[in-house]
DNA sequence: ATAGTATATGATTATAGTTGCATATAGTCA
DNA sequence: TGACTATATGCAACTATAATCATATACTAT
């Protein structure tokens, strides 16, 4: 049941809050790690873990490796769509996710 | 993060074949167990989990405690209609319990 | 009261998921 | 080439979840 493999890929506070950070555009996994302030080894295995359950793509691009959402994963999870734009716009820690994630780059300091 | 507790009640087959039964309306525990072939405990521990989640919740009538969805959680989590309604049509297994809980019930051992 | 039925829960074991540290791999740039 | 950066992964410790068996609780009916 492939739905199950979805519903644990998003039953982590942690990838909540990464898929919340994509809603943004693309993003490599060291930008991500400094804006959860979370360990390198952590952010990987939990982008392997979304990546896995079909939920974001990656793309290497010189030395970094950018992940985005997996737009094919909408088409058949229509809820994903409701759950991204909708519910992560009510969670207050995801709202400073972004503000975060906007400081951050407007450090100069991202990739 | 509530809504991370829901997906953690999602997030298992065994819960998403319970959820399934409930859309003909209210089950209690002994004729789930019988529909999805499991042990007592193991059917009264996953419906617990869902109840925790605020999924469904019990009501006890006589000996019999009968399970069914809590409306207010889809005022809250709007994408919980869709999945119970659009995704769980779509999955096989639970096509199949659909016609098991039907002839279970012709049968007159149900509850 | 007694026997029977339905449900919940304690205790145990088994399995799966998470984290941190160290290290491997792959790319960049001087 | 060598130093550096970004990412992934092996391993070990830890935590959480699930399954099973036995038992407790609560209700029914005779």
């Amino acid at each position: 049941m492939d739905i199950v493999n979805i519903f644990k890929a998003l039953a982590d506070e942690t990838r909540i809050r990464m898929l919340n950070l994509l809603r943004n555009g693309e993003l490599c996994v060291c930008d991500i790690e400094t804006v959860l302030d979370i360990q390198q080894s952590n952010a990987s295995r939990h982008l392997n873990k979304l990546k896995t359950a079909g939920i974001i793509i990656s793309e290497k691009k010189a030395q970094w490796v950018y992940y985005r959402f997996n737009d094919t994963v909408f088409l058949t999870y229509p809820f994903l769509s409701i759950i991204i734009n909708d519910e992560m716009e009510k969670i207050s820690l995801c709202q400073q996710d972004r503000v975060r994630l906007k400081q951050h780059k407007a450090t100069g300091n991202s990739c």
